[in-house]
DNA sequence: ATGTCGATACTTTATCGA
């Protein structure tokens, strides 16, 4: 099973690059964040027709996640437990069944906590604390699950083209990296990690300051992988040849293969 | 080099978020 992640950055104006890309990388189960709509304005049809069930957690203006997936959904639940107050639409949770097994799979905006003098920070580490908390409860279960999304982290200085230049920056603080190396160390795979040790291999290029055309990028999307979607993990890409195409999101796509 | 996008409200331009 090809499960991949994508922060499309408004999928109204995004529809046409990603059913192109549907097309190109043929992904089963696919986790968009920032759709920037609410449920009843995202464009559903196009996607049915492309062959895949369209699971949505909305929200007008920003935010918003949602789950495409070529198998029926068992199960689909929106918002990360922890905190009813959070009005904030970053979490989708489903389970996917496919003829030879299910996978459970988490579609993941993490906050982006800038500027960290404001409240924004805090809210990132209390969410960071809520996925701890879910993920734990997942593994627990010791099933095949995927966590998938724009985490806003960058986990390591490999993963930035100048990590001095972060170092004040929501996305690279102590306390980030170290909650997401949290997740890590509870037993969670960085899918991605496990299949290159490659440095500066980077899911975001700003949109301003030539930063794509200089490879000024940040690896933030990431897919977290329980033992039981580790041990059948075959490959990891970026699908980088997308952020060059016309009206490109700031982020391109990240898949794993899983052999569910 | 506060350099670019996208959504929104209220207007054809500003604000916010990233």
């Amino acid at each position: 099973m090809k499960v991949a992640t994508w922060n499309v950055n408004s999928i109204r104006v995004r529809q046409e690059n990603t059913l192109a890309w549907l097309k190109q990388t043929d992904p089963d189960v696919v986790c968009l964040q920032e759709i920037k709509a609410p449920d009843d304005v995202f464009p559903r049809e196009p996607f049915e027709d492309a062959g895949y069930n369209v699971a949505v957690h909305g929200q007008k203006g920003f935010n918003g996640v949602a789950i495409l997936s070529k198998f029926p959904f068992d199960e689909v639940t929106p918002r990360l437990p922890g905190d009813d107050s959070d009005e904030q639409a970053r979490y989708l949770e489903c389970v996917v069944s496919a003829p030879t097994g299910t996978l459970r799979v988490a579609s993941i905006y993490l906050p982006n906590g800038n500027p960290t003098d404001t409240e924004k920070y805090p809210y990132k580490l209390a969410w960071m604390e809520r996925l701890i908390e879910r993920a734990g409860a997942l593994l627990e279960d010791e099933e095949a699950f995927v966590l998938a999304g724009d985490y806003n982290v960058i986990p390591t200085p490999e993963d930035v083209h100048n990590p001095d230049g972060w170092a004040d920056d929501a996305l690279y603080l102590p306390r980030t990296r170290e909650n997401y190396r949290r997740l890590l160390a509870m037993g969670l795979t960085d899918a991605f990690r496990a299949c290159s040790d490659e440095a500066h291999q980077y899911t975001f290029w700003d949109y301003q300051a030539g930063a794509w055309q200089k490879n000024h990028g940040i690896r933030i999307d990431h897919l977290l992988l329980s033992p039981q979607a580790a041990d059948r993990l075959q490959q990891c890409a970026i699908d980088k040849d997308v952020r060059d195409w016309e009206k490109p999101s700031d982020h391109v796509p990240i898949w794993a293969e899983i052999a569910v």
